[in-house]
Formats: C-alpha cells, structure tokens, sequence
DNA sequence: CTAGACTGCAAGTAGGCACTTACACGCACC
DNA sequence: GGTGCGTGTAAGTGCCTACTTGCAGTCTAG
C-alpha cells in the first residue's frame, strides 16, 4: 500500500462493487475502506463525502456511456449488424460495471444526487437509438408500424433484462464470452425478426 | 386512528410504497410508521423486527404471484392471446405493487431475508413459461430454434423493462388504463412477430 | 537531506438507527 | 365494572454511521 498511485482507482473500484450490490444507501464507507485495501480516513482525504465518492463514480459512468455512444456504425455494416453489435457492447458494458447503472438507476429516484449524475444518460441513450431506428424505418429496412421508441424500448429491454436476470437469479456474473454467447444471439434474433421487415428478416 | 382494524394492513401498505422507492435499507422505520399514520412502537408490536415487515410483505407477494400463475389459459384461447394477456398481468401488476417486486429483486442480494421470501418466485416463474411455451413450440405455433428458455427471458425482459423505463425515467407511475395501453399491445406485437412461426403471424 | 505530499493508525464526536420500557387511554365483551 | 386488547406518548438504550482530529511513518523530488 506504499504506492500512492492508484489509491483514488481502487476507492472507485471497491466502491462501486459493493454500490452495485447493497446500493448507495446499504452500502458503508468502511465496506468501501476495507474492501479498497485503504483506511477509512483516505476515503475522506481523496472524496470530501460518501456522495463525493459516487459523483466521481458518476462521472466515470458518464464517460463510458460516452464511449457508447460514440461507437457509431461504420458504413460497411448493415443494421441488423450494427445493433447486434450494439446489444453485445451494451450487456458487455452493463456486466462489466457489476451492473452498477442498473443499480444506481434505481436508487435515483430516491438519492437525489445520484439522479442529477445518471442525470439524462439512460433517456438520451434510448432517444438516440429511437433516432437511429427511425432513420431506418425510412427506408423500409425495420418495420414502420411499431413506434421508434417503443423499438428502442424494447431493445434496451433485451439488453437490460439480460443482465438483470443474471444478477437477481444469481447466476454467474459473466459468461466465459459475452461476444460469442449464443443466447445473446438468441435474444437478438428474437428481437431481430420482430423489429425488421419481412424481406429483410433472415 | 382509533379502529383497530385496518392498522396492520395500513403498516405494510406504507412500507411497500417506500421499500419500492427507497430500497430495503434506505427505509427507516420511522417513515413507515409516519407514512402509515401509526405511532413506531405499533410498527414492532405487530412485526417483531423490520425484518418482520419485510417477511409479511414476502408472503403478500407471494400471493399474489401465485394468482398470476393460477392464471391458465382458458381452453379458447390463441396462444398468442394467452401471452398478450399474461403480459398485461404482469405488468400491471408489477406496477401496481410500484415496482416492489424489481427493486426488492435487487435488494435479494444484499438482504438474505429477502432472498429468501423471494426465494424461487421469479426463476419458477420463468421456468413456468418456458414449460408452456416449449409445449407450443412442439405444435409449430412458436418457432423451435430459440431455445424456450430464451423466449421466456425475452418475454419477462419485456414486461419487466416496460415497468423498469417508467420508473427510471420518472414517467407517470401508472398509465391511464394498462389494459388497453397500445404501447403494451406494440410491445408485446414485436415479441410476438419474433417468436411465432411465420404461419402464425398475423 | 530536507520539504512536502500521501498514507496509516488510534481515538473520538454527533447524530441516526432499530428497538425497548413504562405508563396511560379508549374500546369491546362478559 | 372489570379484564383484555390495541394503541398512543415519552423517554431512553446501545449500536452503527458518516465524518474529524492529531500524530507518525514513508516515499519522492529537488
């Protein structure tokens, strides 16, 4: 513990885990301590607050959705392409974090701090991939009688229930490979063949 | 105040609402007693610990998922019926009980007692309908290369997700009538043309 | 080798939490 | 009219929590 380092990265670290867990307000700042290989103390010295610790979580998560969405499709792809890729990022991102957004979107509602950090992240997100949809439902290639946004809905959905069917039925928290799970591909094709047009299902 | 005979009902009714917004361990018994207008020692009188409440509450739930599972198809019923119908019991009934169920799913984790209470509700739930859509899978109605299992998480992604986004992103907590509510019927229209066969869509 | 930044450790504070105790009131039933 | 039962009120207990303070050690930079 002599190198200073990488203190600030393990207190993130540790912290949200167990936010992930126990949520914000289940979760103690000497869990966060211990669990960080730090002193309590350092806690209070790196981050002001219990809060501080989660608005530099927050805008760690603001980053990575950032990254996200960034990841626009390269032309070469066709959509059903893009948005497989996009659900394996998606579940890959959410899992990854130990399903720290999901959790925390939760708590929101009622730790008014964590709502201005997740702030209009998960919103935009569905309102960009409603846009995207919407683009091709123009032309011809997904199904124009379904709302755009009710199509985003349902994609997020899919993505979202995955992990949290993985978390709350306590199964293993990663599979060996989420970018060659076949039930993603499953999921997706489900998704797929209700989202598309008939001429381009298959 | 001073009829006894609504005051347990009246304690457990308060403490769903603020379980559901505030998770498990961010409830203090004070707000449930306050919420249930009843003074905080009653709270312990009637339910030993907290743990106690949480445990009726379990039961309650219970039930309740036992009537939705009693919920069979009556013989005249489409299958496509079935699943529209059930999914509208589902979520109307997640909704109704403000999204307790999804939030105390999380909590699971962390809180043992509430892992327990939930205990296999969800999974056999889950398992439940892969049974039955397994079944219709050997008739030719629903398409047999997704594995039923699959299908089912899809299908519970999508009601628990509906109900998910409208807390998350702050939406009136109940539409007007959720029975008719055509962004279900688009919804569940889009799962439907994903699993059925191609002679069974529409 | 000195200065400063970073950390650990021991101890403590004030407040909130679940939960308890003791007493008094009102109501129903016999 | 007395006996319970259910409830309210007041006060308090001990524990845990977020957070603080003071001091000492260690590493790095100049």
């Amino acid at each position: 513990m002599s190198a200073a380092h990488n203190t600030g990265e393990r207190i993130l670290d540790a912290a949200a885990e167990l936010f992930a867990v126990h949520g914000y307000a289940g979760t103690t700042t000497r869990a966060i301590a211990e669990a960080a290989g730090v002193n309590e103390v350092t806690l209070f010295r790196r981050f002001e607050n219990k809060v501080g610790i989660l608005r530099a979580l927050g805008t760690r998560i603001q980053q990575q959705q950032a990254g996200f969405a960034a990841a626009a499709a390269p032309d070469s792809e066709s959509v059903r392409e893009t948005l497989l890729r996009l659900a394996r990022m998606e579940i890959e991102a959410t899992m990854a974090g130990g399903a720290l957004a999901i959790r925390l979107a939760f708590d929101a509602k009622s730790v008014p701090e964590v709502a201005e950090l997740l702030g209009e992240g998960i919103p935009n997100n569905a309102a960009g991939l409603a846009e995207f949809l919407a683009e091709h439902q123009a032309t011809g290639e997904l199904r124009a009688d379904i709302d755009p946004n009710v199509m985003a809905e349902a994609f997020f959905g899919l993505t979202s229930s995955y992990v949290m069917y993985r978390i709350v039925m306590g199964v293993a928290p990663m599979p060996a490979d989420v970018s060659t799970d076949d039930g993603i591909a499953q999921l997706f094709d489900l998704f797929w063949s209700g989202a598309a047009t008939q001429k381009e299902r298959v």
